[in-house]
RNA sequence: GGACGCGUAGCUCAGCUGGAUAGAGCAUCUGCCUUCUAAGCAGACGGUCACAGGUUCGAAUCCUGUCGCGUUCACCA
């Protein structure tokens, strides 16, 4: 189905070719503001220069072609510089009609040719539980991925998963020394959290022994480099490079506590991955790139022995690569990762790092170093950079205990939409698990949509005494609608033909021309990698079918062909919720 | 200090590559459930688009400068 700019371009341009010998004009197009008649506008302005014409008589002119010569075209009038035309009844019929019956319309499925893209994101470190920074992350991501799908690319989700390092001999330290043999199963605490709880209890007992040395004479600084605990956590990270056996074990075990706790709150959020990715095993790969980049000339060392990329020229700073005592940083890591993604899977032409702006300038680094080592595929990475969630009092510190857990936020938003459906006495004659069901649909589809219809590159205030909305411009206002929706289906059997001959309401039309702008916001959505459009789409798309359904009665309509048309005209609102909603990884209830 | 990002109604946000009188939700106020689900609809109130210049037929949008907020510039990750 061809949009309406495509259906008038070529006679516009047939039209002004002839009477003023232009070739290939840009033609403006635009949605006819609400308050003038007509169904679309071209902007007449760019072209007054070209034709030396005044905008009205130009006006006239073109509105007077397209009538005679566009079949759709039924009339038009001209405003100042803008030429509104109106576009037929059938028109829109015939778009409804081919609307329904394409399978997923505005979705492209990939071919074997099509482009794969690597999205990462979620990526945390393995000491303690995802909160709701993660969960920002985790649906940005995962609602990029769809959108990419929904434009013909196959997908590769994936994450880096900080595994090695300081932190995590610290919970393990704290564990050997307190736990006192205690797991998951013993304790009953999620495994992530468990290790969160001995990752907290370190930092509490080191700052004991702090205060204690200090207390003893020694200097701040001085207490805080030599306590015992701090000390041992480093020998541990030691005998962990050194492959030291038992404590490799304990890693792993820990480790594992964690991935499967994280496992769980993916579940629970609906998100997945394809392919997993640990620093552990890829920053030995890194350091060996960094040779190579040495023997090319990228790389300089300097005299203590650490490497280093001079990125002067490019008006960034100069940039260590390695350690003088040849150890791996941050950026030795993301370029192993990087290449070993690539080496994995070869037909990978983009990725996508979901990561937050703080990390902006580590990734315009990264960029060019990949760049400078001359990989191919160095220009087809993208940051997918996201501002912040706040809190009112400002960053959320887990030293304070202001960190918002990702689990209990989950549990929070569902325990409110069973507060708010009671009261709307709308869980009559539903058992316990539908119940469950619809609870968790709509928490769920509030928290995304609170989240993802915000432009990533913005940050986001979060209020945990006010949390999250569930009326207005919400996820719930759009399953609501979806639902209401599924509720007139269920009184129908088959679909009907739709007739051409038919009046269509102002609201019908305004519907239909939202449905038809679908395809083109996927495409943009994809090009600019935000969730936020297509929430803003769905509100839109919602906003007009509610205002269709409490002024236009379907069933009260005593002609058969009208009441159809209209039944079909839900139906593809119904669809089309159902698409946009899959991109933003919200479910729809069949009721609420 | 340098770099990057943000600044639109009391609050939270839309506003596509410049286009007609800047739009929603929340909050406040008015109406609408004996007709398809009121988590809704219809309406009212609410704006020097941070500020100052510039570019042009036209600027919230592009450019420059100023101010405010945030991030970042580690042999941390």
């Amino acid at each position: 189905m061809e949009s309406l700019a495509q259906l008038l371009s070529p006679s516009v341009t047939e039209y002004l070719s002839s009477a003023y010998t232009l070739s290939e004009p840009t033609l403006e197009f635009q949605a006819t503001r609400k308050d003038f008649e007509g169904d679309i506008t071209l902007v007449l302005f760019p072209l007054l220069k070209l034709t030396r014409q005044n905008p009205v008589v130009l006006g006239e002119k073109i509105g007077e072609y397209l009538v005679e010569n566009v079949p759709n075209v039924s009339h038009y009038n001209v405003v100042s510089g803008f030429l509104n035309l109106s576009i037929s009844d059938a028109y829109y019929l015939g778009f409804l009609e081919s609307f329904l019956a394409v399978e997923d319309y505005g979705h492209t499925t990939a071919d074997k040719d099509d482009p794969t893209v690597m999205v990462e994101f979620s990526s945390p470190n393995s000491n303690k539980p995802l909160h709701l920074g993660h969960i920002r992350n985790n649906l940005l991501g995962h609602s990029v991925s769809k959108i990419l799908e929904a434009n013909g690319n196959h997908v590769i989700k994936t994450q880096i998963i900080n595994d090695r390092g300081i932190h995590i001999c610290k919970s393990m330290l704290a564990w050997q020394r307190f736990g006192d043999g205690e797991t998951p199963e013993s304790s009953g605490l999620k495994g992530d959290q468990l290790v969160g709880k001995y990752y907290v209890l370190f930092e509490t007992k080191y700052r004991e022994q702090v205060s204690e040395l200090i207390n003893q004479g020694k200097s701040q600084e001085e207490a805080e480099k030599n306590t015992p605990l701090l000390l041992e956590a480093q020998q541990m990270l030691r005998d962990w490079e050194n492959n030291d056996p038992k404590v490799r074990k304990l890693w792993a075990q820990m480790n594992q506590w964690v991935y499967d706790g994280f496992e769980s709150t993916y579940q629970k959020l609906g998100i997945d991955f394809d392919s997993y990715y640990y620093e552990s095993e890829t920053y030995l790969l890194g350091k060996s790139i960094i040779q190579e980049g040495l023997e090319k000339g990228v790389f300089y060392t300097r005299e203590d022995g650490s490497v280093w990329i001079d990125l002067t020229d490019e008006g960034l700073d100069e940039k260590l690569l390695l350690r003088s005592d040849g150890t791996a940083v941050y950026m030795t890591q993301d370029i192993g990762t990087a290449t070993q993604r690539v080496a994995d899977h070869p037909q990978v032409g983009g990725m996508v790092y979901t990561v937050g702006n703080e990390q902006d300038y580590h990734f315009k680094v990264l960029f060019l170093v990949l760049q400078k080592l001359g990989y191919d595929w160095a220009d087809s990475l993208f940051h997918l950079s996201y501002g912040m969630v706040d809190l009112p009092s400002g960053k959320m510190k887990s030293r304070e205990g202001t960190v918002v857990d990702a689990d209990d936020l989950i549990v929070q938003m569902k325990n409110t939409a069973r507060t708010i459906a009671t009261e709307h006495g709308k869980i009559e004659g539903l058992d316990e698990s539908e119940r469950n069901d619809l609870f968790e649909k709509i928490g769920l589809g509030a928290l995304k949509y609170f989240i993802l219809k915000v432009d990533p590159k913005k940050r986001i205030l979060f209020d945990p005494e006010a949390s999250v909305d569930f009326n207005g411009n919400t996820g719930p206002f759009i399953q609501y609608a979806y639902a209401r929706i599924q509720s007139l289906l269920r009184r129908v059997g088959e679909d009907v033909q739709i007739h051409k001959d038919l009046p269509l309401d102002a609201k019908e039309k305004e519907i239909l021309k939202q449905l038809s702008a679908y395809p083109v916001l996927v495409q943009t959505a994809g090009e600019q990698y935000s969730p936020a459009l297509v929430a803003n789409y769905l509100y839109d798309l919602v906003k007009l079918f509610n205002s269709f359904y409490q002024n236009v009665s379907v069933f009260g309509e005593t002609d058969a062909d009208m009441q159809s048309m209209r039944l079909m005209l839900c139906k593809a609102v119904a669809q089309n919720i159902e698409s946009a909603s899959s991109l933003l990884g919200i479910s729809l209830p069949n009721r609420m």
